[in-house]
RNA sequence: GGAGAGAUGGCUGAGUGGUCGAAAGCGCUCGACUCGAAAUCGAGUGUACCUUACGGGUACCGUGGGUUCGAAUCCCACUCUCUCCGCCA
């Protein structure tokens, strides 16, 4: 969330800001009702102390044998009071915490400003899209006609959205996890993490997936547990509440989850294939950094995730998001986006933000520089270091052969026992 | 699932209704001593909010309620941890 004194002093520039994202949160309403709070706390503090001084008078009195009735009754009064006036100013705090977190983050100054993803901004290409002597299948053929997916029993067993993959299917998909989580762990710098696929509401709310998108995720029944759409939400959450070492800063963690999202809304959009699932797996890439190197970080977070669309020969490019294409959490989203022969684009395959201290304030993760320095709140960045499934897909697509075989890219051949291609059987 | 014990500051741990934001020790910071270090001695050392010129106030002893003039302390519910039994991958 944002600093509540930065909004309060600073209305007109987070007004200006939230207005690249074309966000209408009214911040009038918000600063009125923070105004009304803390005219009503000072009110209510007074009492408290009145009461406290008091109370302190007729332990006072009463331990000197001398009657205290009249005060007692009169403080009667006053609890009441303070009862009533703590009820009235917990509404406003409630209504008041449920507007600061319904609140977007704002803009970095070096986000493109812009409407929707037509202004999205390409930064970078890498690799050449394949020329192809036939007409190059969708992934979803390839793998139907191969054996390893099968979309139609996903359906029957589960529902829409949901696949099996099976033989080297399978084993691609593990073979890709291994790869990354090796790469990163090995060259990268990241600890591994193997997080909770579930967690509870904090959790969620603390890296912004609530209050505002609940109809995003999926809840587990008469429990508040929340299957986790990232696992960026757990290992964000690992510090919830802690107050790190300024000299452990930065963390790198890098961890491999099923992600599970309800995809409300999309309806209609990428029915067929492994683009657009309610579960799908992905390595996830997670920074705890300090305030001042966010954006260095960011760029080597983004170079890190690159490496493995390199490694894999994945022609790929890197967008730089726009103001009105932003998460809602994020400051700054560099999208990578692998070219997909079959539908003849590029998707996103990987998205990589620094959301500075906003994640950090709603979860409470401080860091004290040294022994004698106040807390401040350390910057959290993440990205997908990949999407699984849709590297399946991009594989699929990129290294299909005229004969309907798939060869493996090279740098995951040790992962796939040495073999170099997907034929069919 | 059954029975029991517990949750206090960075850590250990005292505190069963008032003067307790909280003893003591450890740790940490600064200073003294020292050529330097250790040891020793002295001072300091939570977070958040409100107010503000200095300063002051309020809240926080797992979480949420309740009793009371007054709650770390009493009552209720919940969460988590530990021990024993049962079950289980």
């Amino acid at each position: 969330m944002l600093d509540i004194k930065f909004v309060r002093n600073n209305p007109q520039a987070v007004k200006a800001a939230l207005a690249k994202r074309g966000n209408t949160v009214s911040i009038e309403a918000f600063l009125s009702s923070d105004e009304e709070r803390r005219k009503r706390l000072v009110d209510v503090e007074q009492l408290k102390n009145k009461r406290n001084v008091v109370s302190q008078e007729i332990g006072k009195l009463k331990q000197s044998g001398q009657p205290a009735e009249d005060l007692v009754l009169e403080m009667r009064n006053v609890s009441q009071q303070i009862k009533d006036m703590d009820e009235e100013i917990k509404q406003i705090e409630e209504k008041l915490e449920y507007m600061i977190l319904t609140i977007p983050n704002m803009p970095n100054e070096s986000v493109p400003v812009g409407t929707s993803d037509a202004d999205n901004l390409e930064v970078r290409k890498w690799g050449e899209p394949r020329k192809f002597a036939f007409e190059p299948q969708a992934h979803w053929d390839i793998g139907e006609a191969l054996d390893i997916l099968d979309f139609e029993r996903g359906s029957k067993v589960t529902g829409a959205r949901f696949t099996f993959y099976k033989g080297l299917g399978a084993r691609l998909e593990r073979a890709l996890i291994n790869f990354m989580l090796d790469l990163h762990t090995g060259q990268h710098g990241y600890t591994e993490i193997f997080p909770p696929f579930m967690v509870h509401r904090d959790s969620m709310v603390g890296t912004g997936q609530l209050p505002k998108f609940e109809e995003d995720a999926f809840r587990v029944q008469n429990t508040e547990y929340f299957l986790i759409p990232t696992a960026e939400v757990p290992v964000t959450n690992l510090y919830r509440g802690e107050i790190l070492e300024g000299a452990k800063l930065p963390i790198y963690h890098c961890a491999y989850s099923a992600c599970f999202r309800a995809e409300a809304g999309a309806h209609g959009r990428d029915t067929r294939g492994l683009i657009r699932q309610h579960q799908f797996n992905k390595v996830e890439l997670v920074k705890f950094a300090l305030p001042e190197n966010s954006y260095e970080e960011l760029e080597a977070l983004v170079a890190n995730a690159e490496k493995v669309l390199q490694l894999l020969e994945l022609p790929y490019r890197v967008v730089a998001l726009c103001s009105g294409d932003l998460g809602f959490s994020s400051a700054k989203t560099y999208d990578l986006e692998v070219w997909l022969p079959a539908y003849n684009t590029y998707r996103e395959i990987s998205s990589c933000s620094n959301f500075e201290d906003y994640q950090a304030r709603r979860a409470n993760i401080r860091f004290r520089r040294d022994a004698k320095g106040k807390v401040e709140f350390v910057h959290t960045l993440n990205g997908s270091g990949l999407a699984i499934g849709r590297t399946v897909a991009a594989i699929l697509e990129n290294y299909q052969q005229q004969d309907g075989s798939v060869a493996i890219p090279k740098a995951l051949q040790p992962y796939m026992g040495g073999l170099e291609r997907i034929a069919k059987v």
